[in-house]
RNA sequence: GGAGGGGUGGCCGAGUGGUCGAAGGCGGCGGUCUUGAAAACCGCUGUACCGCAAGGUACCGGGGGUUCGAAUCCCUCCCCCUCCGCCA
């Protein structure tokens, strides 16, 4: 959400950004009613004369004396208050409404582009291998090994799962806890081990309601499936105003995720790719606004550590104003090169968001003991997505006679385990 | 799922129709005293919106209602606690 003041005294510059992105909000709409409602206030001064006549009701009975001529005239208040009441009722309803519904800014680095092509490689992490033989896609790899089964998953539950067996499973877990072990060992980051299921208020306070309703899965009590651990981080301090000395907070949390997909079917959709539920580490950091381009750099580093301890080459990708998601204002995606595809894919998207989802979540800081409380800033990414980070291994560790290699750093979480062999026939 | 008890400011906790944005305590900030500190004492101390300001409006879990007037009465929803039932 933006600061209302900003649709008020800059409109022109949130404009420019609605243009930026190729949104279709209509800005003037949302600069009319913010009018109308400055209009409304007025309403206010009736309350206050109504509030003055009701104390001297009060007064007026106290004393013995008859209040009828008084009440008759705060009646005749009271219908005016109520005339302009339910259209600010109605105004304000809207408004609110649009608010949650404007995209957050981008941020003036951020390159203007159309779609993904637009995009900019900001840096490059070691070299894609070099094979002398045809490698194998994960989709064919997995089955063969007996690791990833997406038959028994079907049964299960139906297209887009998959289920891990024996080493997959194994090695899905093993990620996990490297993952997390780092992060909260060497990157200073709280484990959190949230709820998988979240609230109506939390998912509008990471802005993934009310827009993107058809994304998520719902419960028939009315909760929804988290399709991100950044659901529940961004909102363990709804309604706070928290002590400015602790800042910046940083949590890491594993989670499955759970997103409909609708609408993608066919799009990087093989294998694993793009799944009903997949699991995650996700980093999630609040802090002070001057604090955050710092802690969004050491963020997106602190994922890049995982795949660099997992020896898997990865560039970084600055996302342009077309690709950027409706929430941030900034977004690093790190990207692996899928061999068997021939195709980049992201094993981690990190954001900022600046106020937008604070202001959603209401989360504030106080700067000092006596001052004001401000909106802190929030950003996360995924360090990083286990089930891709699977499929990459799989893909980039396979070796001629379609065995896979454990990458080194995973052995001690896997028994010593250094290569995964197929099934004994 | 059944029965009962609760949700008040950063925290604890009074308040059952008017002068209550809310006693009191704790915590925090400032001051007096002190070589310094502690103790004691004095003062200040919620948030948002409108306004240059003075000031005004709203908020006592959320929403709705009764009333001239609601923290207080009524309805409804949510959350927490205790006991019972069920259960990983």
């Amino acid at each position: 959400m933006l600061d209302r003041r900003l649709i008020r005294e800059e409109p022109d510059r949130v404009r420019q950004a609605l243009e930026k992105r190729r949104s279709d909000f209509d800005l003037d709409e949302l600069i009319q009613l913010e009018a109308r409602r400055r209009e409304l206030l007025a309403v206010e001064e009736l309350r206050a004369k109504r509030n003055e006549l009701s104390k001297q009701i009060g007064a007026t009975i106290k004393a013995g004396d008859d209040a009828e001529a008084l009440k008759a005239e705060v009646s005749e208040v009271n219908r005016q208050i109520e005339q302009m009441e339910s259209e600010l009722t109605e105004v304000e309803a809207l408004f609110d409404q649009r608010m949650l519904e404007i995209p957050n800014i981008p941020r003036d680095e951020v390159p203007i582009g159309v779609d993904e092509e637009d995009n900019v490689v900001v840096e490059e992490w070691g070299e894609a291998r070099r094979f002398d033989f045809e490698p194998k896609p994960h989709w064919e790899l997995g089955p063969q090994l007996g690791i990833l089964n997406f038959e028994v998953a079907a049964k299960l539950a139906g297209a887009r799962f998959v289920t891990d067996i024996g080493a997959g499973a194994l090695m899905e877990r093993a990620l996990i806890n490297l993952m997390l072990d780092t992060h909260t060992r060497k990157h200073g980051y709280t484990e959190v081990l949230p709820p998988f299921l979240a609230n109506e208020r939390s998912l509008i306070g990471t802005g993934n309601l009310p827009k993107f309703e058809d994304d998520l899965f719902k419960t028939r009590e009315g909760l929804y499936l988290i399709p991100t651990a950044e659901v529940p981080l961004t909102n363990m301090h709804q309604d706070e105003i928290l002590d400015g000395n602790l800042l910046p907070l940083c949590y890491a949390a594993y989670t499955a995720c759970f997103r409909s997909e609708a609408g993608a079917a066919g799009r990087e959709s093989r294998g694993i790719i793009r799944q009903h539920q997949f699991h995650k580490v996700e980093l999630m950091k609040f802090t002070r606004p001057e604090q955050a381009d710092d802690e969004l750099e050491k963020l997106v580093k602190d994922a890049e550590t995982i795949l660099e301890l997992l020896e898997l080459p990865y560039r970084r990708v600055l996302l342009c104003t077309g690709d950027l998601g409706f929430q941030p204002e900034r977004t690093y995606d790190l990207e692996f090169y899928f061999p068997a595809m021939g195709r980049w894919l992201e094993l981690s998207s990190c954001s900022q968001y600046g106020e937008f989802q604070a202001r959603r979540c209401n989360t504030r800081f106080r700067p000092q003991p006596e001052a004001k409380p401000q909106f802190v800033h929030t950003m996360n990414g995924s360090g990083v997505a286990c089930g891709r980070t699977l499929a990459a291994i799989i893909e980039h560790y396979q070796q001629e006679n379609g065995t896979v290699v454990v990458p080194e750093a995973l052995r001690p979480y896997m028994g010593g385990l250094s290569e995964i062999l197929p099934p004994l026939p």
